[in-house]
DNA sequence: ATAGTATTTAGATACTTTTCTAAATAGAGT
DNA sequence: ACTCTATTTAGAAAAGTATCTAAATACTAT
């Protein structure tokens, strides 16, 4: 985590729209994929990014893995932002 | 402008490093450079590519460049990042 | 055990970004 | 006109990121 991991993590758009639809509620893996046209290889990689910059977690259940949108972690770019522009 | 540029443009640590100096007043070109263990050239690119996102604006005098922050632009992106965790 | 579904990991390739050096531009002062 | 300083642009090399396909993992259900 940390500022540059985040900014990184948010700089893709494909990202940001992973984390919209998060906003919406809980979804799988594959449902999150479907919104894209890319291989879920890609969209797991995206994933996996978002994750480590701490803006989701997952929790498995049956074989499928559900993603939520962890919104703490907006809080340091929103200082960072407000500070500057705000 | 647009989400992208701007979110790409705040993804490099040291375009935001810029962005904070600039906070603190207008700058010359030379003055941001001497900030980092970068060539001018360089830093150069990461100015245009803030300018091109509409974070700052630059002004000439004598044969010096006087950048400056240009705050208006944040808002769009803080009001992605409170619809989404604020 | 086997087969099927959901998802990730590995390795390769293509694309994008960052950085450098060298050359170009522009304006200031002599 | 010439020289000096400030800065940008061009072109190339290096580093980083996004994407794909194929293989691996893990769990379910028969």
């Amino acid at each position: 985590m940390g500022m540059n991991e985040s900014m990184k993590a948010l700089s893709d758009p494909v990202r940001r729209h992973i984390l919209e639809k998060l906003k919406a509620g809980t979804r799988t893996a594959g449902e999150i994929a479907a919104d894209f046209d890319l291989s879920n290889a890609t969209v797991s990689y995206h994933l996996k990014l978002l994750k480590q910059a701490g803006f989701i977690s997952e929790h498995k259940e049956k074989n499928f893995i559900y993603y939520e949108l962890n919104t703490t972690v907006f809080e340091d770019i929103l200082r960072w932002l407000h500070r500057l522009g705000g």
